[in-house]
Parts: C-alpha cells; sequence; structure tokens
DNA sequence: AAATGCTTGCCCAGAAATGGGCATAGGCGA
DNA sequence: TCGCCTATGCCCATTTCTGGGCAAGCATTT
C-alpha cells in the first residue's frame, strides 16, 4: 500500500483519541495530510439514549445550512452511505441511489458554501449503530486519488474511535417476539394477507391476525408496515429472508 | 500484521482467478494455509438476471441439506451477515440478531453434518449484489484466532473476485418513483395513514392514495408493506430517514 | 399448585387500504 | 402544437387490517 507509514501514523493518533477534542485534531490532521480540505465524522448510535456525535471543520456556511434546516434527513450522500459498504467518492452517488431533483440542488447549494467533492466511508452497525465518515475537497479541487485506500481505512477508524468515545452500547432491550409472532411477520414481509399466512402455517386466518396484533403490540406500533420494518431492523427478520418474494426476476 | 506474507502471497492468488475453478483452487488453498476445514463463497446479484454464485467445499452431509431444503432462506449466518459491515464469527451471531429457535436448530443440524464454528466476511452492494465469504472448522475444532484478520481481508478479496467473474453488475433500471410518490411513500413508512399524510403534504387524502397506487404498480406489488420495502431497499428512503418516527426513544 | 406465557380459535365494528374508473391542469420535450 | 408525464382531485365497491373482548389447552416456571 502506498503511503504505508503515514496512514499507520495517522491511525495511531486517531485510535489514541481519549476524548472529542482530540478525536477532531487527529481528523483534522489525518484530513489535511492526506491532502483533504474537511472532514465530518457522524455518528449515532440507536438506543435508548439516542447519543450522537458530529465532530466537523466544514465551513461555516455549509454548516449553518445544513444544521438549520436539518438536511441530514434528505442529504443523499447519507442515504447513499447506506446503501454501500465501501468508501465512496460524491461524484459517483448515483451508483447508489437515484438522484432526485431536491438532492442535486442540495449537492449545488454545498458547492455554492464551499464544499465540493468528496469521500464518504460508511458503517453501519443496524439497531445499534450507524457512522460516516467524509473526507471533502474545495468546489474546485480534486479529491486526492492516491489517498481515497487510506481515507477508507482512517475513516473506518474514526467510526471505531466514535463509538468507543461514545460508550460501548449495550444490546437493547428488544421485543423479541415469539416464534410464532415471528414467522406471521416474516410471511407478512414476503407480501401475504392474513387469510394466505393461515394457509401456509396451517392456522386460522383468525389467529394469525392475533399474533400479528400480539407482535404490533410488544412494538407499540399500529400498522403491519411499522411492524415489519421494527423486525427488520432488530433483525429477526433480513432482506434475504424476503427478497425472492417481492423481487420475482 | 501477523502473517504479512502468506496473506499477501494467497491474496495474489484469489485475485489472479479468472475462472470459477481457479477461484475454488485458490480460496480451497487459503482455507487450509489459514487453518481452516472449509470455505463457502456465496455471491447474489440482484439484477434482473439474478446472477448468482457459490463456491464451497463443505462436507456432502451438510450441502445437501442445506441447498436440498432451500435453507439459505432461513440461514441465521446469513441473516446476521445482513447486520453486520465486519467479519464475525458464528459463536456471536447473537451479537447482530437474535437467535430463535429454529436458527438454533439449524445450526445444531450443521454441526452434526461436520460444520462446526466458522467465521464470516459480509459484504453488501444494496440493490446491487450481496456476497458473503464464510471459513469454517470442524465440530470440536477451535478457530485460528490469529488469521482472523487475514480471513477478514481475503474473504473481502474473493467476494470482488466472484463479483469480478460473475460480471459487474450496471445499474439497474428500477422503477424509480417521482418525486411525490417518494415523499407519500417515505411518510407512510413513518406511519403515517393516507389521510395523515395529505395533511402533512398539503394536499387531499384521495391524491396521496393515488400517488401510493402509482408506485405500487412501478414496483409491481400489491401492498404498501411491499412498497415501502421496495423504497427502503432500492436507497429512496433509508432506515434513518424513519427510525426515529416509529421508534420514538 | 398456582402463575405465567404461548398458541389456538372466534366475534364484532370501524378504519384503512386496494383496484378500478374518470377528469383537469401544468410542464417539458419532440 | 402534440404527446407524454406529473400532480391534483373525486367516485365507487371490495378487501384487508385494526382494536376490542373472550376463552380453552398446553408447557414451563415459581
Amino acid at each position: 500500500m502506498k503511503h504505508f507509514h503515514l496512514t499507520e501514523e495517522l491511525a495511531q493518533e486517531i485510535t489514541g483519541a481519549g476524548r472529542v477534542e482530540q478525536l477532531f485534531a487527529a481528523l483534522a490532521n489525518a484530513t489535511g495530510r492526506m491532502g483533504f480540505d474537511h472532514f465530518a465524522l457522524a455518528f449515532d448510535r440507536r438506543g435508548n439514549d439516542g447519543a450522537s456525535m458530529l465532530v466537523h471543520n466544514y465551513p461555516d456556511a455549509w454548516a449553518k445550512i445544513y444544521v438549520g434546516f436539518d438536511l441530514g434527513a434528505a442529504d443523499p450522500i447519507r442515504r447513499a452511505g447506506e446503501r454501500s459498504v465501501t468508501g465512496f467518492q460524491w461524484r459517483d452517488v448515483n451508483r447508489y441511489i437515484p438522484l432526485s431533483r431536491g438532492d442535486r440542488q442540495l449537492l449545488n447549494v454545498a458547492r455554492e458554501s464551499g464544499v465540493g467533492d468528496g469521500f464518504t466511508v460508511p458503517r453501519h452497525l443496524p439497531g445499534e449503530a450507524s457512522g460516516s465518515c467524509s473526507f471533502a475537497v474545495s468546489p474546485r479541487a480534486a479529491l486526492p486519488a492516491d489517498m481515497l485506500h487510506a481515507a477508507e481505512i482512517l475513516g473506518a477508524i474514526a467510526i471505531a474511535s466514535a463509538r468507543e468515545l461514545i460508550g460501548s452500547s449495550p444490546l437493547r432491550p428488544r421485543p423479541v417476539l415469539t416464534e410464532r409472532q415471528r414467522e406471521c411477520v416474516l410471511w407478512s414481509a414476503r407480501g401475504k394477507t392474513a387469510g394466505e399466512i393461515g394457509d401456509i402455517l396451517g392456522i386460522s386466518e383468525e389467529t394469525v391476525v392475533r399474533h400479528l396484533k400480539m407482535a404490533r403490540d410488544r412494538y407499540s406500533v399500529h400498522c403491519r408496515s411499522m411492524l415489519i420494518l421494527c423486525a427488520l431492523f432488530d433483525g429477526l427478520i433480513g432482506f434475504s429472508d424476503i427478497y425472492d418474494w417481492w423481487r420475482p426476476n
């Protein structure tokens, strides 16, 4: 690997950060040494507390707009990060997600605010946390192509470091469903109606309705879609469990 | 890193595989050199063709059961792979997903069929493909602890190699939704009814129904849950877009 | 032995979703 | 200008889901 020693040195610094300030300093240093202009490290823990961390040195203009208008909820980069397990260049986001008009507009505003292209390393621990570490350059600058591998590694380390700092997350007490409830949710996620599920499982439709009812109660949700999403998010069912049923290609 | 040269050598071999047979040979070699007994490389492309690849040297007994009963659809290891972006030991799957009774039973059958503990490296490119590379040992053997890092790297390389062999998938022509349709799906995924969405967007409930109807048509699905799952899978919406609405902690 | 939890089954009324049709208006490109 | 797409709105009938209550059988735990 090129720049092996530099990567090693910066990795040490990031890993060794015991406080947020040190993490900021280490990342700022790494950003500059790699040839980027800005960085942004975001970490969100999904749990009872929902602790989160955001460390960055973006230009004030962009930071104010982003935070002020709560653009995070619509940020295509963040959305693309949920579609990739490897680092990606912002210019390639349309490989991961379709860009809507609003998305392009957002990227334009970012450019006008001093943030051009970038490289984002996403990491997800569904049900526990998700984080991303982005390295960006100014509008007309080019990404340091020979540093993307280093960025990938350092970004991942930074996310791990953030996770350490924010505290290890005990496994959230999940409203685990019973076996039968889970089966009903699974078949429901496969697009079956209560009646069909009843036929499949060899029980009454009413009983299926009952299982789904109990499952909704446990998650305190009021509709089947939410129930499926909860089960999906908690890992009770997986995309691979259901993919073939609604994408019959 | 320990075993740096071995890793490097094996990586070369895996990367250089130009045909499936060579990939098999390279992986079999790597498996043995690292101290594992079996390997399994699975790669699924979620495209129009849905090409897939499965290369392994599992014991016949287990392979027959797994394939014969189509256990892949219910495999907890596979499900855990959707919950982790790093390699994980099978004994730790309950850190990622809750194990149901059926899951434990499946793992027991595997053990009886000659497959004990293992280490799985998952990689996902949602909307495009997903793959996993597992290295396993026999029932009573212990995983070669000092080789897990190497396995992580080699597994990732093997998956990349499989992807090369199977052909890169150009962006699947997805039934992209219009902006309004996507908004309706998003709010729907947040648990809102058509009426509520109408209030939020400032349009008639009937119009929301219409948008959702058109969206279902595009995905050729018949219920709202499926529509949400499709949008989720295609990256039109993300978990973080909806999490706060149904997990109000 | 009692309590608890899981599974199964049924009833009802109201809410929501689904599928089909129809229609107007605006934008955008051929 | 015409055609296509999108957004908006409304109607209807039917299906499905949701929330409420009730209860029996069984296994496990206390």
